[in-house]
DNA sequence: TCAAAAGTGTTCCTGGTACACCCATGC
DNA sequence: GCATGGGTGTACCAGGAACACTTTTGA
């Protein structure tokens, strides 16, 4: 993204606020400001793939839409960076996060030069309940497919972290990172014709899937469902890892 | 990478030395330095993969082997300045450039924070001639299987670059980029196996490669070959953009 | 016993793989 | 006319796609 206005006044400043004392070694040109920007995406009840937006309290783009992000601080990792501005904005915890792609064209921000590394997160609606942080603006889930306007090129951040995500579920499990620890196959096909945009055959899903043996088939159920409670399972992560270097694949 | 003591030593700082005024906007934290790396592949003669390395002049790291690259200067974008780094020290332009991943871990710069975003780019070597840059410490095409140490992280950023090549051109037609204008069936193959480190059916692959219908077969042969001369191919870049709008699917 | 969703097997066809021979040319 | 690499066609097999019926449960 660039610098959100809700987190520059929600920051302390580091101890280290301007740049280090000349020395034979520093850098000769002026540096761009780096920021990390994460597109959280997450599944509701209705099978919905939504994404979590703030809302912007200062200028530029007062009161509009942008994606929760911030300053990367001189003394942490990237991704480290992107797990704070998280948790600080969305209480958000121990989620599959991966690096999308770095935005640095000129007047992307209107202020000044920023860079932005951005990320995406895959969390699960039902394990993590998104509380807006204290004093960040509002946050809230939105449907990709309806979109508002947001701030700086944050469309086009958001456009990017959609492909990346339909092409990388189709070769990779990742898809589990959206669904509750224990699902029902239903619930896992309903995930990929989301995310994909199309209608999969039961059948042929289910046997797909089961074929790459990385689902736990449970001896519970889901009662809760009116008629024939549908098998839970549950993902195997050894399983996956031991197949993963035996150079297995995993397309759908 | 970092910093590569050649190029500071090569450049002029930019009119904007310092950072911006501060302002009601400005950026409220220490600011890690921003450099861009490129991984340059290329193929020889003999169907070597291969990639450029600088030997660098001025420490850390002094005398070892790097990456091209350095400094994002405050007035260019990132692509910009990953073009102009390779222009600069390598001579070569208009060659096929994307990003590849940002790399900003604490301590991979022994001198300060530096973050760098790191690209790959895929020349053919006859067309464009190397010249190591006139002040640039040597630049020189290492095969992958004998790669040197490397300063800083450049080993992981060469090995993800490696990965990366492998997967993209499984699935998309970037190869073509590591091959002159014009070339045979033979080069191309040659081209995947090398790439892919495995060998392929040659009728098999000639099929594969034909029903793509990216080809433009030519009544053009390689009359330098001894014996009977193979039939010269080259790419179908507006057939590709066609193909790809209909959604196509380019995978070999 | 009915309604609703869960769960399963088979057939067909496409596309990948493996494989061997003829062709054109230079010497 | 022979040696060398260029170029092609076919048969088999695996895996994907299409498709319909039985099972289980709650009401």
């Amino acid at each position: 993204m660039s610098i959100s206005g809700s987190q520059a006044s929600s920051e302390t400043p580091s101890e280290s606020f301007s740049n280090p004392s000349p020395s034979q070694y520093v850098y000769p040109y002026a540096r761009p400001a780096l920021t990390v920007d994460c597109v959280v995406f997450g599944l509701d009840e209705t099978h919905t793939l939504k994404v979590l937006l703030i809302q912007r309290k200062l200028p530029p783009f007062q009161g509009e839409w942008a994606l929760p992000g911030g300053f990367v601080r001189w003394e942490e990792s990237l991704e480290n960076a992107a797990r704070r501005e998280l948790q600080e904005e969305t209480s958000l915890t121990e989620v599959f996060l991966e690096q999308l792609y770095t935005f640095g064209n000129l007047g992307r921000d209107p202020r000044e030069r920023v860079v932005t590394v951005a990320y995406y997160a895959l969390v699960n609606l039902r394990d993590h309940k998104v509380r807006a942080a204290t004093d960040a603006a509002q946050a809230q889930w939105v449907s990709v497919n309806e979109l508002p306007d947001l701030a700086f090129d944050h469309d086009q951040i958001l456009a990017l972290a959609l492909t990346r995500l339909r092409s990388k579920i189709r070769c990779e499990p990742i898809g589990f990172e959206l669904l509750p620890q224990k699902f029902t196959f239903f619930q896992l096909q309903k995930l990929y014709e989301t995310v994909l945009a199309q209608e999969l055959d039961k059948r042929n899903f289910r046997k797909k899937f089961l074929k790459m043996e990385l689902l736990q088939e449970l001896d519970e159920f889901d009662d809760s469902a009116p008629y024939r409670p549908p098998r839970l399972y549950q993902f195997d992560e050894a399983k996956y890892r031991e197949l993963t270097q035996k150079g297995a694949n995993f397309e759908i």
